[in-house]
DNA sequence: CATCGAAGGACCC
DNA sequence: CTCCAGGGTCCTTCGGAG
């Protein structure tokens, strides 16, 4: 083709193909050399089509949005802008800069953990992942262009020196575990975002810290020496009980009694001691300081006011360093002014393409262009545009929810044999049946994924009656969907290149009634920490789960095809109640912990974090030490140490070694997670145990799928039921519903998670009632500025229905408002108006 | 007319 | 020589069943 045709669509095509050097360690490199040799390697593919192909579609989407924008007249944007600023004052008023959110990230995560055990990769550019495709590099390929999500093949053209290793998940989960305790210090209910990745709220922590002595902010260097041989080498014979492995001082172990650090304070041998202040900054150096110590691997950190921020905060100084956005507006207005809508989380390619062709790059564009945005896009999207502009996100991080699905797909050469297409169908369903099974899923919809030669997806879904689980059941589905696809394609056979199949739509398993354990889970929740209730014991199989999906964020996901139809009058009422539920239980939460500190110097809760006394038992000292992997892969004479068994195996091949860790993994905890719920309320005497439950609590959503699994037949019910005080709100005509609402917590008291105290009734509806008025009570409190205490009950009548009140007053979760009872409010269930209207949902009318 | 399931996408890591 | 993953979540649109 000429090079006016060809200039012209690789112009297009560059948004998509080029790489993005959004990432950090990409600064100054020949981003035109590089993009030129992607071009040319990827020029004809089928893969290139493809994506031109898309292009295009993008491109139109563009064309229409522009089209509409063109026909916008001044009255509908004075309109709009109104409606806006409306919206603005509402979200700034409920602006919250109290809380002191953390987002770690390791560095070049599983490329780190890589160069680790092989020190012979660290002077190499590197990446980990296959031929086809790259999951991360080091910073030394990043030089060369070579980053995550670009294939391998690709990757080798741009540094043909590149050493591409393939990945071990395992010994990556096992890493992750570890900083992961270390998280949990700084705050138990941490969400972990990824295996290398966390959110955390440190308010409560920097809270305690402030009485902390010093003795308690004092950390060990490690003194052995690091296979990499980094800082300090020192002789082989380390401590022989590795007690210089872990940080001195700290929860789990008896090393971090504040005596053993003074005996060992002396610092004898090149034990050097790092003390770390009271402040923010410090705290978190603190701990990238224990993660390094622990793992012999650097993360990088952002502080801010809230996830968004922090996400992006964590970014700026990346390699190994943090950033901290002070709290206060004008300091996260600034930011945020300069901020490319790029950097932020949600805002991908095909989003910032779309808000580039209306002259948006930053987010101070954003906000100036709000009215117009508000027009062209869906409501979730421009909410969720409106609050980026504004600096505002999340102040809570949310646990991670049970799953929603599981699958598994593969990807290969070309298969178009009908008899392969169906064996290779089985066979995928097998796997998946057999991870269901780990976790105890049962799903009614059974979804097959085909992606043909031409890298086009097609999905096919079919829901059942009842859950299925077993490989044959699935098959069964699978089958048909893929029968029916081939007959489709009729003479043509399916010329596949990818092949997956997935199970949504969980029910519980086996005998446990669906419903009670998102109620009873939540009133549990509210005593979490007492660390004697014996409900304690019940809760770890619910989840609480406050029905939030508070997810990142994402904001124009589907096309927002320009509705301006979307009378303004009728928009977003929904408001995200959960946030104030979720408020309640933060600060029942805090109200507990200054009390446990009061009283106790903090021995109940958190006493892995201020307690050099922490009473988990003795056994724990080796833990942090032995545990660590990064002792993992350390090349002795004759081979490696595997970080699992601690046995010698004699090798120097990487993958030899990686399949034995694989092995040991596979042996002694198949799924850590989920197998020690402590089952029995008696034994909570080794530390390990205690941790064990510490894990349940922190974990629960996330982890304890398998235990928790799916609540509820149907999402809908489990969101709904996820809140007590909205159980009077179940329609009794749901079957279902109804009858989990029966499955009332058998032994457990009923304690209203808001004000504590214990109810006198076994009435849910009753006790629903109080919890209502209870939190009423509160949001009232809360949105009055706290002037005025809890005032009488809230008027469950009262219904103002005036201004269409979008957005929640505080804290807007992402975006899902529009839904009409958005998922992430604590009221789950449609109440479809009719019937007491939720009394919460009030509240944010007004 | 509100709800739901299916299909297609965007995004994240 | 080999020519772009896999696991998830959520949003939007659309059409048919209730």
């Amino acid at each position: 083709m000429d090079n006016g045709a060809a200039s012209a669509k690789d112009e297009g095509l560059l948004s998509r193909m080029a790489l993005n050097d959004n990432k950090a360690g990409m600064e100054g490199l020949d981003r035109d050399m590089i993009n030129k040799i992607i071009m040319e390697t990827s020029k004809g593919s089928r893969f290139y089509e493809s994506e031109l192909k898309r292009e295009h579609q993008v491109n139109q989407r563009i064309e229409k949005i522009m089209l509409q924008k063109g026909q916008i007249t001044e009255q509908q944007l004075k309109k709009a802008q109104a409606q806006v600023e409306r919206v603005v004052s509402e979200l700034e008023r409920g602006r919250d800069l109290t809380r002191l959110i953390v987002h770690v990230d390791m560095d070049a995560f599983y490329a780190a953990v890589e160069m680790r055990d092989c020190p012979e990769l660290k002077d190499k550019p590197m990446a980990v992942g296959s031929m086809s495709m790259l999951s991360t590099s080091n910073y030394h390929a990043r030089k060369y262009g070579v980053r995550a999500a670009m294939p391998g093949f690709i990757a080798k053209k741009l540094c043909p020196n590149l050493v591409i290793v393939p990945p071990n998940f395992n010994k990556y989960r096992a890493v992750s575990e570890e900083i992961r305790e270390i998280f949990a210090d700084y705050d138990p209910h941490f969400q972990a975002v990824s295996l290398d990745e966390a959110y955390l709220d440190f308010t409560d922590h920097l809270e305690q810290r402030q009485s902390w002595p010093e003795s308690s902010r004092t950390h060990r260097c490690r003194t052995n020496s690091s296979p990499t041989g980094e800082e300090h080498i020192e002789p082989e014979e380390a401590a022989p009980e590795q007690i210089d492995l872990s940080p001195v001082l700290f929860e789990d172990s008896p090393n971090s009694s504040p005596f053993l650090l003074s005996s060992e304070g002396v610092c004898a041998s090149g034990g050097a001691c790092e003390v770390f202040g009271t402040s923010v900054e410090e705290a978190v150096k603190e701990m990238r300081f224990r993660i390094e110590q622990k793992t012999m691997l650097t993360a990088s950190a952002g502080i801010a006011p809230n996830m968004m921020l922090a996400k992006v905060c964590s970014d700026k100084n990346k390699p190994n360093g943090q950033y901290r956005l002070p709290s206060t507006r004008e300091a996260v207005m600034e930011f945020v002014q300069n901020l490319p809508v790029r950097k932020v989380s949600g805002i991908g390619k095909v989003s910032e393409k779309m808000l580039n062709a209306l002259g948006i790059s930053n987010c101070a564009h954003l906000g100036q262009q709000m009215a117009l945005l508000s027009l062209l896009f869906s409501e979730t999207a421009w909410h969720h545009f409106m609050q980026v502009s504004l600096g505002l996100s999340s102040t809570y991080i949310p646990r991670h929810e049970e799953r929603k699905s599981m699958s598994t797909e593969r990807t290969f050469k070309e298969l178009s044999r009908a008899e392969e297409q169906f064996s290779l169908c089985r066979e995928l369903c097998g796997d998946l049946a057999e991870d269901m099974k780990k976790e105890g899923l049962k799903g009614k919809t059974v979804t097959l994924k085909l992606k043909n030669v031409n890298f086009e997806v097609k999905t096919r879904a079919q829901t059942l009656q009842s859950a299925i689980a077993t490989l044959d059941e699935i098959f069964a589905v699978a089958k048909d969907l893929l029968k029916t696809e081939i007959e489709n394609e009729s003479p043509q056979p399916l010329r596949l290149r990818l092949m997956g199949v997935r199970v949504s739509a969980f029910v519980s398993l086996d005998d446990k009634k669906p419903l009670q354990k998102s109620i009873i889970g939540f009133l549990q929740t509210g005593k979490t920490d007492s660390t004697d209730s014996t409900q304690e014991m019940h809760q770890k199989q619910e989840k609480e789960h406050f029905s939030n999906h508070s997810v990142p964020a994402w904001p124009l996901a589907g096309l927002p095809s320009a509705q301006k139809s979307q009378k303004p009058g009728e928009g977003g009422r929904t408001s995200e109640p959960q946030s104030f539920f979720q408020r309640a239980h933060a600060k029942r939460l805090q109200l507990q912990a200054a009390k446990a500190s009061t009283e106790e110097g903090g021995q109940g809760r958190d006493a892995s974090v201020s307690a050099p006394t922490d009473g988990c038992g003795t056994s724990a000292a080796p833990t942090e030490a032995q545990a660590s992997t990064s002792g993992c892969g350390r090349l002795t004479s004759d081979g490696l140490t595997c970080p699992v068994c601690f046995r010698q195996v004699e090798t120097t091949d990487l993958n030899v070694f990686n399949e034995h860790i694989d092995r040991c993994l596979g042996n002694s905890c198949g799924n850590p997670n989920q197998s020690n719920h402590p089952d029995s309320e008696s034994d909570l005497e080794s530390e390990a145990e205690c941790k064990a439950l510490e894990g349940v609590n922190r974990c629960r959503g996330e982890c304890t799928t398998e235990s928790a699994k799916a609540n509820g037949d149907e999402e809908s019910q489990s969101k709904r039921e996820a809140q007590p005080s909205l159980i009077k709100d179940a329609h009794p005509a749901s079957s279902v519903t109804g009858a989990n609402h029966e499955t009332t917590p058998q032994s457990s008291v009923l304690i209203c998670p808001v004000c504590q105290r214990t109810q006198d009734t076994g009435d849910l509806t009753l006790f629903n009632h109080h919890v209502d008025l209870c939190l009423n009570q509160e949001v009232l409190h809360e949105l009055r500025g706290q002037t005025s205490p809890p005032k009488d009950p809230p008027s469950l009548t009262r219904n103002r229905t005036e201004d269409t009140g979008h957005l929640l007053p505080r804290q807007a979760c992402k975006g899902k408002s529009k839904r009409r009872d958005s998922p992430s409010s604590p009221n789950p269930k449609r109440t479809k108006g009719h019937g007491p209207r939720n009394t919460i949902d009030k509240f944010f009318r007004l």
